[in-house]
DNA sequence: GATTAGTTTAACTGTTCGGTTAATTCGAAA
DNA sequence: TTTCGAATTAACCGAACAGTTAAACTAATC
């Protein structure tokens, strides 16, 4: 708490630390990450890392910033217009890009949520409502238009959000399985991110396509 | 390391041990749990729960082994005849019961996974596989009926899974979103699981339905 | 009521780890 | 070349925490 101590605003930490930072809270979580081994995975000192980042916890608020970044970006660009199927595949496949474009995205989220996101930042807790709102947008005009029947918007947000997350954090799960003859690599195998997130729209508009009589 | 050792099989652990272990490695992780807390909240000294238990790991794989047994003894149960359709939504109704009985369930679930599943047992393992091989069993013979279109189960398997953890452990961000005026009530409102499960199973079921020309 | 096995406890140990300190190095301005 | 602020470093500190120890307590058995 002396006089320098240039946070967060005053001159962003070294990229280094940051994405030092990142391998270990993704793979450690935030009680199980070690400053130390972050400090030496960015071939800084440890005081040093002390010196551009106060303590542990902006450090990781910093990182959080960082990995929600792309998802950010997503939600800040305008949603397209066109017919509701169209937006929400477009929907759909932005969101999967957001998510999945970086792997340590899923386990940090997973976990910041099992934390009861306690210590989320609110501007990331906006991030993940406005994905849910434009989501539920998209599926209210669809039930409005009578081409969706109605649905709970946050249940497909949390198939969609649920399904890309467990998609790559169970890789090692799901190799495992395969390499101790649990199952075969048939059954547990997923496609890329792109086709797998086209495959679950595609399955959202047949389960929500409304031309039927009933 | 001395000779009296009674782990695991030999007599099983008081329940509020246990039960302790659970409340706190479901909201602070096995880093971020703490043995003392445990001990305190079990009511007992913690030499004595060092006596029960042999060290925090085996703690934590004894919690793990109970939380998943609900869904294990589900897994257990035979799979009923009937139409693919009634099977899969029999399947969605029981997994859900299996995931949703214990609010700890989803915590400690996805935090395992985030983990890479590294400390998870063959055993548990074995359950999540043998889940996901009855979703499957169950779409095979709906697309070879001719009455659900292909579809990869793995996939609705995790949007099962990631929907029904992530109802539970986002109770509190959505609350929190909502009190800081981010969203209404009625935007991230959910019905209970039975329901949830539900409307699940349906929207797979309208999404995989096979009726249609194209 | 003495013996003994099982159980509980207070007090302690050793280590890991977040954070600090004070001295040093570096680099640009003057 | 001096100066001065920013950056770096080795060494250190204190607290939290997993695990241990040795003694005390309890209850069944003889």
């Amino acid at each position: 708490m002396n006089i320098p101590r240039p946070i967060a605003e005053t001159s962003p930490p070294p990229e280094a630390i940051l994405e030092a930072a990142l391998d270990e809270f993704a793979d450690r979580g935030y009680p199980g990450a070690r400053i130390d081994e972050i400090a030496r995975r960015a071939g800084v000192n440890k005081a040093g890392l002390y010196y551009h980042v106060g303590n542990k916890e902006t450090l990781y608020l910093l990182s959080l910033r960082r990995i929600f970044s792309p998802l950010a970006a997503v939600m800040a660009a305008p949603a397209p217009e066109g017919s509701p199927e169209e937006r929400l595949r477009f929907h759909v496949a932005r969101f999967a890009e957001g998510i999945v474009s970086d792997r340590r995205f899923a386990p940090i989220m997973l976990r910041e949520l099992a934390d009861h996101g306690a210590n989320m930042p609110k501007e990331i807790l906006a991030v993940m409502v406005s994905s849910l709102k434009r989501l539920t947008g998209v599926v209210d005009d669809g039930v409005a238009a009578g081409r969706f029947r109605p649905f709970p918007p946050p249940l497909i947000h949390f198939m969609l959000v649920g399904a890309l997350n467990l998609s790559v954090v169970t890789a090692p799960v799901r190799a495992r399985a395969e390499s101790e003859g649990l199952a075969s690599p048939a059954q547990v195998a997923l496609p890329d991110a792109a086709t797998l997130a086209a495959q679950m729209a595609e399955l959202f508009l047949n389960g929500l396509r409304a031309d039927r009589k009933e």
